[in-house]
RNA sequence: GCGCCAAUAGCUCAGCUGGAUAGAGCAACAGCCUUCUAAGCUGUGGGUCAGAGGUUCAAAUCCUCUUUGGCGUACCA
């Protein structure tokens, strides 16, 4: 809707410098030779709404900005359409105040119709997008860098899905492989028939004791490693007796990592497991060697040049036949496409695969597949504490279930030390969702293409830029508005009037909700969910400072108290929407 | 070596499709709770936007080079 009044005043302007322009005798499109007009936005909320630097227009136009500015000023004040005082002109800027008053009543009946979908866009209508994400092994238990992909991949698929994309959530489950049967051998050697049941031990935590348990054993045993891969050679073989220990401590994994995802907010569509995919590709392989995509080395393995590219050669298929990382990936992408005919797909997965994405493209291509332009690689950057990088040797692994659990305990002794049970309602409960609140907050904010940095002690601050401090302003408004609901019956007699919604803040409030639906749209195309948490901390900043200044249930006059009411109820509104897409629990009370 | 990515306040990060004095939070200091939840609000100090060139009326933003850091360049995933 701000989008609308961007462009009314833009071709405003724009028409009245053609007219400008003929009156003084230029040929042609004077907009087409200076460019179209930039909507820029001022410094401060006082100079205006809206800027138009108008320097490109001064070598076309032979005159200075500032006079250029100030004749369109005169122009434009002389139109009845343009009320007094709209257009400021401001050196070599012209200025415009947008006419808050009509935006407000415009966007309350849409809110007022929309609610929870307000904000959302038709930008991806009908398209049907597969984002993959996570995709843990199931030898350990998740840690810091998993909990940053879950964030991204969780919060992208509601910001595709807010854009009208038929989303469609897929996490391939790593459960197969050397490292893999690592942990069930140190189990079989040293479990003696240890159980998360028996032990107390989280199901992913009993497993990654083994795996640790692993890697000191094989210091010792030289021999460990050939009896791992002894260990694979058997469960390729079909191994009863391997598979089924395969199978019992999958299972304990898997119901401990879910129980983290429910921790954490996340959930998924379709779950694939790699012991079923891991054999699909090779006939692609094959069939691309056949049609002269790739080549056969001497040694049998099958390879392709990616001079193209310029990168260097890749192998695809070992000499023995077995698959690959890469051969795994094609076959996957192509049975999804099959089983789905996805619009596009997009993995989200650490920069470090960055290489891997962009042969795996480049050779679904090769092979014939149109659809591979539509495949995108969502790379994020990696997440290192004060100290340096995580290093499981060194034991810095910052731990998921751990991670949660302190910052849950944290928000509860809040809740005690502000007195505020009584109010909450379930601690339990609420501790949780300030936690989940925090911490998905805490690691959608940097851009996901760049390194970030975690520090536990900041992690752990509800104060400042922090979740928390974003729910605190949907409870506020919650309170608010409860109170609003024993009192309104004395109000029935008015209507709202936007007219009364002229504070400095309230005109911000009112073209932050009015820009947020394009914010929407924007993350969507940049793939980047730093484009909602960076709006609802501006938002929740100015909403702050407002309603600390201005009495909003107590208001001077009654008019005035249903117009702040109303604007009030849909900042809420757009907190609310906003918090889905980053995956912010919103609380009543806190 | 080659390739990809980054570098903004003491720390953590925004800002980057070029536009007015470069913004937050944390940390430091100073104020504000008989008044809609102080997980809050206000103020002060803090910057050669890594460096050098270039393009432009205008560069943190675009281009080139340099420096520093991260990642990759496996018949691992």
């Amino acid at each position: 809707m701000y989008q609308q009044v961007k462009e009314y005043w833009k071709n405003l302007l724009e028409d009245q410098l053609r007219l400008m322009a003929s009156e003084k005798g230029m040929e042609g499109d004077v907009v087409q030779t200076a460019g179209e007009l930039v909507v820029n936005t001022p410094p401060n909320p006082e100079m205006g709404d809206l800027a138009f630097p108008l320097f490109p227009y001064a070598k076309v136009m032979r005159n200075s900005p500032q006079n250029i500015v100030k004749e369109l000023a005169e122009k434009l004040n002389a139109l009845d359409t343009v009320p007094e005082g709209a257009v400021l002109p401001s050196g070599p800027y012209l200025n415009v105040f947008i006419d808050t008053t009509s935006l407000a009543s415009s966007l309350k009946e849409k809110v007022d119709a929309q609610k929870e979908s307000y904000g959302h866009t038709e930008t991806l209508s009908g398209r049907r997008m597969m984002v993959e994400f996570s995709c843990p092994n199931t030898n350990k238990p998740l840690h810091l860098g998993h909990l940053r992909n879950d964030a991204i991949g969780e919060s992208i698929s509601h910001i595709l899905k807010a854009n009208g994309a038929d989303v469609q959530k897929v996490n391939l489950i790593n459960n197969r492989g050397i490292h893999i049967c690592k942990s069930m051998l140190a189990y079989q050697k040293f479990g003696e028939g240890e159980t998360p049941d028996s032990s107390g031990i989280k199901g992913d935590h009993l497993v990654g004791k083994y795996y640790v348990r692993y890697a000191a054993w094989e210091k010792e045993d030289p021999t460990a490693l050939s009896q791992a891969q002894e260990m694979l050679r058997k469960w390729e073989d079909g191994d009863e007796e391997v598979l089924r220990l395969w199978k019992l401590m999958n299972t304990w994994t898997i119901d401990g990592i879910e129980e983290t995802y429910k921790n954490t907010g996340v959930s998924f569509d379709t779950y694939y497991y790699e012991s079923d995919t891991y054999m699909l590709g090779k006939d692609k392989i094959l069939k691309g060697l056949e049609d002269g995509v790739f080549y056969r080395e001497e040694d049998s393995s099958i390879w392709i040049d990616l001079e193209e590219i310029n990168l260097d050669k890749k192998v695809l298929l070992r000499k023995d036949g077995t698959s690959l990382y890469l051969t795994q990936d094609i076959g996957t992408a192509i049975q999804r496409h099959e089983k789905w005919p996805f619009d596009s797909l997009i993995y989200v997965v650490a920069s470090e695969q960055a290489y891997h994405f962009k042969v795996l493209f480049h050779v679904l291509g090769k092979l014939g597949y149109q659809w591979a332009e539509n495949l995108y690689h969502l790379s994020y950057g990696m997440v290192n504490l004060p100290e340096g990088k995580m290093k499981s040797r060194e034991g810095t692994v910052v731990d998921a279930d751990d991670l949660f659990a302190s910052l849950t305990s944290l928000a509860k002794e809040e809740i005690i030390a502000k007195n505020r049970e009584a109010e909450v309602g379930d601690i339990d409960d609420v501790s949780e969702k300030i936690a989940r609140g925090a911490l998905s907050y805490y690691l959608l904010q940097p851009s996901p293409m760049k390194d970030m940095v975690f520090n536990p002690a900041d992690s752990i601050s509800f104060n400042g830029n922090t979740g928390p401090y974003l729910q605190y302003m949907g409870a506020r408004i919650s309170s608010m508005l409860a109170k609003w609901e024993e009192m309104k019956s004395d109000f029935t007699d008015i209507d709202f009037d936007a007219s009364h919604l002229t504070v400095r803040d309230e005109r911000e409030l009112i073209k932050m909700i009015a820009l947020y639906p394009s914010l929407v749209a924007q993350a969507a195309v940049e793939y980047n969910p730093s484009v909602i948490t960076s709006f609802l901390y501006d938002l929740s900043r100015t909403f702050s400072r407002y309603y600390h200044d201005h009495a909003v249930l107590k208001a001077e006059k009654k008019e005035q108290i249903v117009a702040r009411v109303a604007l009030v109820t849909m900042v809420l509104q757009v907190l609310k929407n906003a918090y889905g897409l980053v995956g912010i629990p919103f609380l009543q009370s806190m």
